[in-house]
RNA sequence: GCUACUGUGGCGCAGCUGGUAGCGCAAUUGAUUCGUAAUCAGUAGGUCAGGAGUUCGAAUCUCCUCAGUAGCUCCA
């Protein structure tokens, strides 16, 4: 509840929710003047403040991210009134603000192409200039229909329709632009003055395929040409921390046009994917958990009883083998219940933990390949627990710590989703609705905060994804837990119980990394190629002076490897200054320099990616330190620090 | 899959309104043996994603296919 302090000293209060500022506005001139800005939940956002206990609000300046995306979201009001103006037939849909600029949909027969960015931007500027006040009206159903009707605004009416009979129906006018819309927004244009349209793509009308394509337009504005300058700088430096850039500039991995979204690992990708593994395996066994494999083609029977073929038909890469079909697996657990049915089980085995690196394919929508991070073939780092119902809450809120204290290790922090029943689904509503509650539980028992997408869950039930955020700031789903009781009924799983009769055991599927590829590829962002020492591809790169030394980087070399460190040497015939130049580009942790005074003293300069020389130690004293962050896995990449 | 854009030697790029391809890095050869982010010189390498068409003539125009990029849909 939200209280509301008026001129007079009256007090008028809202229920909690977006209050959008405007509705004071025209309430209270004298208080809040020339306020933009909401109140959300007796919470202060965009430009109030709240004054005293009750909770009476008053003028202030923008917080942060809500200030951010007023100001995006009387921009993207600008720019659908630029395009109007240029393009007067131009149908409007929906322009939100977004966590980086704004964008509108619009449906217009003519295709905007780049060329007309400077076009719009120059008048969007004009109506900025211009600096129109933005007008707050309100209006009945019928007559908001009518009015976005005579504008022949199809969407704004349907949108109009779609609003539950209680809503006020709002409008924002500035000039003669008027936009159907619940604000809240600046008082004028006259703010946003650098103005940048950042790309167009199609977006479906109501995010639904079988609709209308429209054109989506993105943009961004700030207050000063320097935020403008320096947003765009921000995101030069982001975009080189590409994985897909990185993969190819550090020799880690390649994709083939002989195979569209099958990666293929050079040498250096495989060494920090094994001890990325050799990571993975040890927080495993540490949990108790055992490792299967399973095969990758299993014939079609086995994926109707899971309901594969039914279910996920089309993702499926299906062929032909002796007259019998057979489809490789696109997930794990079928293979997994095959080796739990390979003996039986006793209640006193559960929890069971058994898990499975296993490499799946799934034949994804060509537009929606990206790199490492959504591919065809990847390798999910699987589990599969078989419990007791007793056991479900305590084994969720162990899998979430263990894929935590994994995330952990890399410095990630992450965002969870609890996602539900989907329309395609299998078992009963019953059963779902004990699965949801049971993710839920895990989830508020270990305080954690997470958004729940309805209807977002796996047909065979509801899951909690972990998201990881990319290098400019997309999110992608790693780690996933899925509760299970349909597999386990269509695959006719059992145990034998305290009572000595059958019973069917809960399933959890869960992953840590997600796909090992695509968690690769939030690595190779996160550290901007820069890998800790223990993950690092090549540890220690020996640059002798000159051909002379060889020999005793050869020597070097040995003593290092003999560690089990992974060493390369430079023996070109180049200068120090570019072999530590290449180094330095290829992001090794340690380089050694060696020359004349090293080979006579035994001893290397050691050189430090990021702190640069570090002086003379003996081989012995500078191993003991690599080997010490390589055993504790020290989190030594410049990008953390 | 949809919308828009892109596709030139291993990589990064240039090639204006059509007249049969250039640069830098890398590679390679030779010289240099040089102390902390690029030594000098030479050589090789591409029928311009693939196909069809328009044209006297196409990397440059048109169409189709493939692949990539951004977003949508879908999803780990």
């Amino acid at each position: 509840m939200i209280k509301l302090t008026l001129p007079d000293n009256s007090v008028r209060e809202y229920e909690s929710g977006v209050l959008a500022l405007d509705v004071v506005k025209s309430i209270s001139e004298g208080l809040a003047r020339n306020v933009v800005g909401a109140v959300y939940d007796g919470k202060t956002i965009g430009l109030m403040e709240k004054i005293n206990e009750d909770g009476a609000i008053k003028f202030l300046k923008f917080d942060d991210k809500e200030g951010k995306h007023i100001f995006w979201h009387t921009s993207s009001h600008i720019m659908a009134h630029a395009i109007k103006r240029l393009w007067p037939d131009a149908k409007l849909a929906i322009g939100p603000a977004i966590d980086n600029g704004f964008y509108y949909d619009i449906d217009l027969e003519y295709r905007l192409v780049q060329d007309d960015f400077e076009k719009i931007e120059a008048e969007m500027k004009k109506i900025v200039k211009e600096g129109l006040e933005l007008e707050r009206f309100e209006l009945p159903r019928a007559e908001a229909i009518k009015f976005m009707d005579e504008k022949q605004e199809p969407y704004k009416v349907e949108l109009i329709n779609d609003l539950p009979e209680d809503a006020i129906i709002s409008f924002y006018k500035q000039g003669d632009f008027v936009d159907l819309c619940a604000g809240p927004h600046l008082e004028s244009t006259k703010k946003p003055k650098a103005v940048k349209l950042l790309s167009i793509a199609g977006a479906y009308w109501r995010g639904n395929e079988n609709n209308k394509m429209l054109q989506r337009v993105y943009g961004i504005t700030f207050e000063k040409a320097k935020e403008l300058e320096d947003y765009l700088k921000m995101m030069e430096e982001a975009k080189k921390r590409d994985h897909r850039k990185l993969g190819k500039e550090l020799d880690l991995f390649f994709m083939s046009e002989e195979g569209p979204g099958f990666p293929f690992f050079l040498p250096k990708g495989v060494e920090v994917k094994n001890e990325l593994m050799k990571f993975w395996r040890e927080m495993h066994r540490k949990a108790g958990y055992v490792e299967i494999e399973s095969p990758l083609m299993l014939n079609k029977h086995l994926w109707e009883v899971s309901g594969h073929w039914y279910n996920y038909r089309e993702n499926m890469y299906t062929t032909v083998i002796d007259e019998q079909d057979f489809a490789i697996k696109p997930m794990n657990c079928p293979g997994g219940i095959l080796v739990y049915k390979n003996a039986m089980h006793s209640y006193k085995d559960f929890p069971m933990r058994v898990a499975e690196a296993g490499r799946v394919h799934r034949h994804e929508l060509s537009g929606a390949l990206h790199g490492l991070m959504r591919v065809r073939a990847f390798t999910q780092d699987d589990a599969h627990l078989f419990i007791l119902p007793e056991q479900i809450k305590d084994e969720i809120k162990g899998v979430i710590k263990l894929i935590d204290e994994i995330y952990k290790q890399f410095g990630f922090s992450y965002k969870l989703e609890l996602s539900t029943r989907p329309e395609k689904f299998l078992g009963e509503i019953k059963d779902w609705d004990l699965a949801e509650a049971s993710l839920k539980a895990a989830l508020d028992e270990l305080e954690l905060k997470y958004v729940i997408n309805e209807g977002d869950g796996a047909f065979y039930g509801p899951k909690i994804d972990f998201h990881l955020t990319d290098c400019i700031g997309r999110t992608w789903q790693c780690g996933t837990i899925q509760l299970d009781y349909q597999l386990p009924q269509r695959f006719e799983m059992e145990y034998i119980g305290a009572d000595g009769q059958k019973h069917r055991p809960i399933m959890i599927h869960r992953t840590a990394f997600g796909s090992i590829e695509r968690f690769f590829g939030i690595l190779i962002e996160q550290f901007a190629g820069a890998f800790p020492t223990w993950l690092a591809p090549v540890q220690v790169k020996v640059l002798p002076i000159s051909d002379k030394f060889i020999d005793y980087a050869k020597k070097v070399k040995a003593e290092l490897e003999a560690l089990n460190i992974k060493v390369e040497i430079d023996e070109r015939a180049e200068k120090i200054g570019y072999k530590i130049r290449e180094a330095q580009l290829q992001k090794v942790p340690f380089m050694f320099v060696v020359g004349e005074k090293e080979a006579e003293s035994d001893t290397v300069s050691v050189r430090e990616r990021q702190k640069g020389d570090i002086g003379s130690m003996s081989i012995e004293e500078i191993s003991n330190v690599i080997l010490n962050k390589i055993k504790t896995r020290e989190n030594d990449s410049p990008q953390l620090m």
